[in-house]
DNA sequence: ATCGTAGTACGATGAATTCCGTACGTTAAA
DNA sequence: TTTAACGTACGGAATTCATCGTACTACGAT
């Protein structure tokens, strides 16, 4: 089984998180999981966007510390890490997902 | 004299917002303007960077609508959009400047 | 053992970004 | 009016990014 990279909570950048948090579709996934859909396939997510480009997002979403994922199966599980994120960047999810809510585009 | 254009606040966007966020340097000018410097060209930032390099930064972050900025003389005076910022996304520029400000390489 | 599902690796492409130097415009000061 | 200061416009080079298709691997189910 492949081994997921992740950053320790002290190694998140903030350049990292916000260069990720600043593409929609991303935060689209950001949301998803806030929202507690931490039990679904990547490709559960109805990105609109192909297969390769999903697990491009989902990689540069995990590799700036933004979520943790594990394999489950052939699926692999995504989570949100804001215990992690919150402590080194405290408010910053959760401001991110509320402006996401109020102005963001609809998931579907 | 020139027009600087500047979004409405209902027309800033999250996008944009992060984005222009996402680069240190952009943030070590937001930080400087938050610390109250906001009576002082755009030169007398001390960017490690060129005039041009430095125009170019100060243009995305008004674009973004994270700065105002007018003219004085022949220089230009920025300043933070904090209200409209945090009417927009509440929190948000909050917790990225303080974010910088424990994470980020200090200003000299 | 075969097949299907979830995801990865790789390479390509087009768009955007970062940065620079040079030349120019605008304004204030001498 | 001449000069200096501050910033812009433009063009170019190097880099990064988002996206895709195709081919592949890993795992589970049949």
């Amino acid at each position: 089984m492949r081994v997921l990279e992740h950053p320790e909570q002290e190694a998140i950048g903030l350049d990292a998180v916000l260069a990720a948090l600043a593409d929609p579709i991303r935060r689209r996934i950001v949301c998803q999981l806030a929202d507690g859909h931490d039990d679904q396939a990547c490709i559960a997510f109805g990105l609109p966007v192909s297969k390769s480009t999903s697990t491009h997002h989902f990689r540069v979403l995990r590799e700036a510390g933004v979520i943790a994922q594990h394999y489950r199966g052939t699926a692999i599980l995504s989570s949100l890490r804001a215990d992690d994120l919150d402590a080194r960047f405290p408010g910053l999810l959760a401001s991110v997902i509320a402006a996401e809510r109020t102005t963001g585009s609809p998931v579907r």
